[in-house]
DNA sequence: AAATTATTGCAAATGAAATTCATTTGAGCT
DNA sequence: AGCTCAAATGAATTTCATTTGCAATAATTT
């Protein structure tokens, strides 16, 4: 999906539900998009504002983060001790990941097979499934090989 | 294992580290151990302070969480939004969790083949599992009967 | 373009978790 | 039992991510 698509869906979201399509809003899911697929909002904050002045304050990116997971282009994908890790997940099919303790790296897996067992256990438990996250931690095959 | 059992390993495991075993670290595991098995540390800070006097302070108790984790009773099991969910694991085998993001009920299951599935996964990417978590978050049984 | 309503930015508040430091306690030794 | 010293404790304080209140501003609606 284009970049411009996923704009004129949010802003056919925003309108939907009765939200303003606002300069910072459009500004801020451009930026999300091209800072890279990973990140954490406070990476962000500081990346936006080094950047052009005037795209958004810490508090309306804070916000706007909330609206596009809301949305949809957002997830929340890792939660390391009181760090959290988002996503920007348009257009990208679903997947787990390995993070690496040691050095941070994040490996991205899919397996049909788990999400069928997950089905087939929600199932079993009446249970209507929203979303899940399966975080693997461990130590990568670089960092395995280092003697720091 | 019994939590006669437990303490004696908690005791060697002070040692052997260098840490003194102490009344609050021996006393919190009883309170652990008798909480439930999933549980939030300021609930538990609120439980213990209204009980017994003395038993250990917020500081010891977060400190304490810590060991226990390091120790390998206690587990990180959820992280939603901002908190965070720890589990009693002593004694239990290895669980993953449905949660209700309506009622907040928790559901465990295990799946061998999930486990299996990620080994092979590790494998393929030569990374070295340490531990992981699958968290399927939804809407329980009860909770999608209910009208409210 | 005036009226209405939501959004923004800033500062201040929050809440979980970590930390500081004076005091206490545990462990080893005599 | 007393002595010594390092580690643990509690209370207060700090940190840091996140949230909120509010006055000013911008987007929609009329
Ligand atoms: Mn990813
Ligand atoms: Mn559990
Ligand atoms: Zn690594
Ligand atoms: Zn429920």
């Amino acid at each position: 999906m284009q970049l411009d698509e996923l704009k004129q869906k949010f802003e056919q979201f925003l309108k939907q539900k009765g939200y303003k399509v606002t300069k910072s809003r459009l500004e801020l899911i451009d930026k999300i998009a091209s800072y890279g697929s990973h990140f954490e909002i406070e990476q962000l904050v500081v990346w936006v504002s080094n950047q052009d002045k005037g795209v958004a304050s810490r508090s309306t990116i804070y916000r706007t983060v909330k609206l596009l997971q809301e949305f949809g282009a957002i997830r929340e994908v890792i939660k390391l001790g009181n760090r959290t890790i988002y996503e920007f997940i348009a257009g990208k099919p679903h997947h787990e990941h390995l993070i690496c303790v040691k050095c941070g790296k994040i490996i991205e897996f899919y397996r049909e097979d788990i999400e069928e067992i997950q089905d087939k256990v929600c199932e079993e438990y009446k249970f209507t499934p929203i979303n899940h996250r399966l975080e693997i931690f461990g130590v990568c095959d670089g960092c395995s090989h280092s003697l720091v």
